[in-house]
Order: structure tokens, then C-alpha cells, then sequence
DNA sequence: GTTATGACCAGAG
DNA sequence: CCTCTGGCCATAA
């Protein structure tokens, strides 16, 4: 029946928030979510996220570096996808990341 | 059961 | 900037 674990579909409906033009961490949902399994799910779970309409692109690691990049099948892609709403990427980090940075902790409140 | 791996994180040097 | 270490823990073999 159900493929998707019940913390995968817990981290898709954050993910599903972020804003375009914004990014958030993998940590930080691991935060928000209380996810003892920690940041690493998250990135397993962002994995197991293409067909489920997840803007994975929006989702990078502590410093802003594009991790997951490799997985959109190319190099620019997932810089592509984020310029294209208006996220500025150099050296594949998000520029002024910490400005750009969507926590959900903070944006949804605790 | 054990080992290896990983879209991670934080600290130390 | 770089590498290394320790921690986290689900998944695969």
C-alpha cells in the first residue's frame, strides 16, 4: 500500500511549505519535526521524494552548499530551478543564505 | 546479528 | 580553506 513512511510524508508536508524564493535545512526540519532519526532521514527521505511533487531543491544543507544537486539529473539543475524563483546560487552555496533561510521552527512557530 | 553507507551536523585542529 | 572525529540512525547487503 503505502510506500512512504509516516516521517517521510511528515517531512514532505514541511518541505511542501517552503516559499519559493527560500530555502531551509535539512537539520532544521529534523528540528521542527523532533525526528530522532536526525538530519540524515531527512536526506533519505528527500531521496525517496521524486514523484511526490517535493521541491527538493528548496531544502540544503547547514551552510547553504547544494548537497543534493547530484540528484536532480544534472549539475545545474537544482541551481537552475533555484535561481528561476529567485534564489541567487555561487560556487553551488546560496548566496545571503542566512537571509534566505526558511526555518520552520521560526516561520511556524515551535 | 554485523558491516558499510549516507541529499547531515558540530566541533576541533 | 582543508581534514579528521564523534554522533546521529534508517536502509541495504
Amino acid at each position: 500500500m503505502l510506500e512512504e513512511k509516516d516521517y517521510f510524508k511528515e517531512v514532505y508536508r514541511v518541505v511542501r511549505e517552503v516559499p519559493p524564493g527560500r530555502v531551509t535545512t535539512y537539520g532544521a526540519i529534523a528540528r521542527y519535526l523532533s525526528l530522532r532519526a536526525g538530519a540524515r532521514m531527512v536526506g533519505w527521505a528527500m531521496t525517496a521524494s521524486h514523484g511526490h511533487g517535493i521541491p527538493a531543491h528548496r531544502v540544503v544543507n547547514s551552510v547553504g552548499v547544494l548537497s543534493g544537486k547530484h540528484f536532480f539529473g544534472g549539475p545545474t539543475v537544482m541551481q537552475q530551478l533555484l535561481e528561476d524563483e529567485g534564489v541567487r546560487v555561487k560556487d553551488d552555496r546560496v548566496v545571503d543564505f542566512k537571509t534566505r533561510l526558511w526555518d520552520p521552527s521560526v516561520e511556524l512557530g515551535v
